[in-house]
RNA sequence: GGCCCCGUUGUGUAGCGGCCUAGCACGCCGCCCUCUCAAGGCGGUAGCGCGGGUUCGAAUCCCGUCGGGGCUACCA
C-alpha cells in the first residue's frame, strides 16, 4: 500500500501529451475525465507538453493539440501556450530541473551510471527471451567506474543513469478506478538518457510533483510503469498522488487503437468527417462510463458534459476497454444535429459547404438566407456535417448546371414527359413571392403547400398517376437526384422561376435532343 | 517466454447473492407513416467464455481453465 497524497487543497490534474504526430483520440478521453473531475472538485487542469522524445518530435503537434482540446471545449487552466506558476510546461525548456534530482539519486547510491551499448542490452534481452527468463538489465555496470567498465565489450562513450530497484519494491497500490492492483517487478529502468534528457518515468515524477498534481490519470499501458513511479516518489520523499488507470480505447480486433491503423485515432479526423464536438465528447464518456440512472430508474445515454461532471465517481469508470464503435457515434452525431437551433447548424455547415466548392468564401447574404431555409429540409437527413454538401448542391447551381444523375434518370418511366408538362402547366398560374398578394385566400403563392395542392390535383387526379411515379420525375429536373429532400419544399425555395426553368430543361430533353431550346412553350 | 490487467447479445453497457423467464442504447430485421431519402412510432433478433466449488439460491463470491489486451526501450 502506497501512502495516498492527502495534502489539502484543490485538486489538480493533467493531460501530457507527446507532440509525436496527429493528437491521439485517447487524449480527448483521458483529458474528458481528467476536467469532469476538476469541474466537479473545483480544482486545476494543467496541460503539459511531454516532449522528451527527441526522435519523433513533429514541429505542428503541440498546436494541434491545442486546437483539438479547444475545440471539444476541453479547457486547460494553465500550459505553454498561457503560462501558469508552475511553469514552464514544456518538458524540453525543464531540462535543468531534472538533473538535480538524478544526481542527488546518484549521490545517495539509488541510481547508477551505465555505459552499456545499445548493441549488449539487445543482446542481452534476446539470451534472456531465448532462455525463458525474464527480461531485464543484468547490473553489469553496477558498482563499476568508467574506467573499469571500459575495460569491458559492449562499452559505450555517454552513459546513462539507472535505477537500482531494490528487491522488495512496493509491487501493488491502490488504483482509483480499479482497487488494489499489483504490477510487475520494475527493470532496472533508466531515468537520465545518454542526450542528457530524462525519460517519462523521471520526468513524469518530477513534474507532477512540482506542479502539484493530486491525481494522475493515464492509460492502463501504464499499470506495469506504477510500481517505479511510487520508488521514485519514496525515494525524493515526495508524497504519491493517487492513480486512475483508464481502459484502453481499442480497434475493432481488440488491439489498442493506433493511428497507424485507425483513422479514428487522429483526433483532427473528427473534424474532417464532420463530427460535432459535443457528440464526440458524450460518445467517448459512454465509452468509459455507465450511462446516466434517472430518479425512476431509466437509462439515459445523451447527456451533456456539464451532468456527465455532477455525478462523475471514479469507481464507476470502466475497466474494460471498450471497441470505438462509429456506428453508435455517428447515431449519436446525428441525434445531436437534429437538436441543434436551425440557425446554428446552417452556422456549422458553413465552413463544410465552402470546403466542399458549394459555396465560395465570400457567400452573399442571399445565399446565406437561402442556406437557413435548406437547413430545415436537410436537418433529418444528414448523420454527418459533410453529408450535407451533396444534398444542398443543387440549390446552389445554376439551372442549366442540374445534371440528372444515372440512378434518377432510369427511375424515369415513359410518363415522365407527360407528368413534367402538366406540372408546368399546373404551376405556371401560381405566382412568385413578388406576385403574392396580400391578404389574398385564394392564391397562396408560392407556398409548399399550395405547390403541393396544385401539383397533386394535376397529376394524381388530373393524370390519375400514383404519388411517387408523379413526383419522381419533378424530382429528378428539380435536383438531379433520385434522393433529395421534400420536394416542395425545395421548389418553394428554389423560386418560380427556377423550378420551372428546371422542369421545362427536362421536358425538352426528353423530348429529344433535336428540339434543342425550341422545345420550349415560352 | 515472463509479469500484469480484463471477460454480460454484433458493439457500448445495466446488474453489485434471490426483484433476472438477464434491462437499456446503437446496429440489424419487419411493420406503420410517407412525394424520394431520412427522422419518428411500434414490434422482433441476439448474451452472462468454460469447468469446478461456496450457498437453500449465483451473471453476481472463490479457484482453475480458456480467451482477449497491455507491458517487457536511452518511446511515451
Amino acid at each position: 500500500m502506497s501512502a495516498p497524497d492527502s495534502r489539502p487543497g484543490p485538486v489538480r490534474l493533467r493531460v501530457a501529451p507527446s507532440p509525436t504526430g496527429d493528437p491521439h483520440v485517447g487524449t480527448a478521453y483521458m483529458s474528458m475525465f481528467d476536467l469532469a473531475f476538476v469541474r466537479q472538485q473545483g480544482g486545476q487542469f494543467v496541460l503539459r507538453v511531454e516532449d522528451t522524445d527527441r526522435a519523433r518530435f513533429r514541429e505542428d503537434s503541440e498546436q494541434q493539440v491545442y486546437d483539438m482540446l479547444s475545440w471539444l471545449g476541453l479547457d486547460w487552466d494553465e500550459g505553454p501556450d498561457r503560462g501558469g506558476p508552475h511553469g514552464p510546461y514544456r518538458q524540453s525548456e525543464r531540462l535543468d530541473t531534472y538533473r538535480p534530482y538524478a544526481e542527488r539519486l546518484l549521490a545517495e547510491g539509488k541510481a547508477y551510471h551505465c555505459w552499456c551499448s545499445n548493441e549488449r542490452l539487445a543482446q542481452m534481452r534476446e539470451e534472456q527471451q531465448r532462455a525463458k527468463q525474464p527480461t531485464g538489465y543484468d547490473r553489469l555496470c553496477h558498482g563499476k567506474t568508467r574506467e573499469e567498465r571500459a575495460q569491458l565489450p559492449g562499452f559505450s562513450d555517454q552513459p546513462v543513469v539507472r535505477m537500482l530497484v531494490p528487491e522488495d519494491v512496493q509491487l501493488s497500490f491502490t488504483d482509483l478506478v480499479r482497487g488494489e492492483v499489483s504490477a510487475p517487478r520494475p527493470d532496472d529502468q533508466v531515468i537520465l538518457k545518454a542526450d542528457g534528457f530524462p525519460t517519462y518515468h523521471l520526468a513524469v515524477v518530477v513534474d507532477d510533483h512540482e506542479m502539484g498534481i493530486t491525481h494522475v490519470v493515464r492509460g492502463e499501458e501504464w499499470i506495469s510503469s506504477t510500481p517505479k513511479h511510487i520508488l521514485l516518489y519514496q525515494w525524493l520523499g515526495l508524497p504519491v498522488p493517487q492513480f486512475a488507470h483508464m481502459p484502453l480505447l481499442r480497434d475493432e480486433t481488440k488491439a489498442k487503437i493506433s493511428k497507424r491503423r485507425n483513422p479514428a485515432a487522429r483526433l483532427t479526423w473528427f473534424r474532417e468527417q464532420g463530427y460535432l464536438p459535443e457528440a464526440l465528447l458524450n460518445f467517448l464518456a459512454l465509452l468509459g462510463y455507465p450511462p446516466i440512472i434517472e430518479a425512476d430508474g431509466t437509462e439515459r445515454e445523451v447527456f451533456t458534459f456539464a451532468e456527465f461532471t455532477e455525478r462523475f465517481d471514479w469507481a464507476k469508470v470502466n475497466t474494460v476497454g471498450p471497441v470505438f464503435n462509429l456506428e453508435k457515434l455517428n447515431w449519436l452525431n446525428g441525434h445531436y444535429i437534429r437538436e441543434l437551433e436551425l440557425a446554428d447548424l446552417a452556422a456549422r455547415l458553413l465552413p463544410y459547404l465552402q470546403q466542399a466548392g458549394v459555396l465560395g468564401p465570400q457567400p452573399t447574404a442571399g445565399e446565406l438566407a437561402r442556406l437557413r431555409d435548406i437547413t430545415a429540409l436537410i436537418q433529418t437527413r444528414i448523420g454527418l456535417l459533410t453529408e450535407a454538401a451533396d444534398l444542398v448542391a443543387p440549390f446552389y447551381l445554376p439551372d442549366e448546371e442540374i445534371e440528372v444523375a444515372d440512378d434518377a434518370r432510369k427511375q424515369l418511366k415513359g410518363d415522365a414527359p407527360a407528368a413534367l408538362g402538366a406540372a408546368i402547366e399546373a404551376l405556371e398560374p401560381v405566382s412568385g413571392p413578388a406576385g403574392d398578394p396580400p391578404g389574398e385566400e385564394t392564391d397562396t403563392g408560392w407556398r409548399a403547400e399550395r405547390i403541393e395542392a396544385v401539383l397533386r390535383e394535376a397529376l394524381v387526379e388530373g393524370l390519375g398517376l400514383k404519388p411517387r411515379l408523379a413526383f419522381g420525375p419533378l424530382r429528378a429536373a428539380v435536383s438531379g437526384r433520385r434522393v433529395s429532400p421534400p420536394l416542395f419544399e425545395s421548389m418553394e425555395i428554389l423560386g418560380r422561376d427556377s423550378t420551372l426553368a428546371r422542369l421545362r430543361r427536362l421536358r425538352d430533353e426528353l423530348a429529344g435532343g433535336d428540339l434543342g431550346a425550341a422545345g420550349s412553350d415560352r
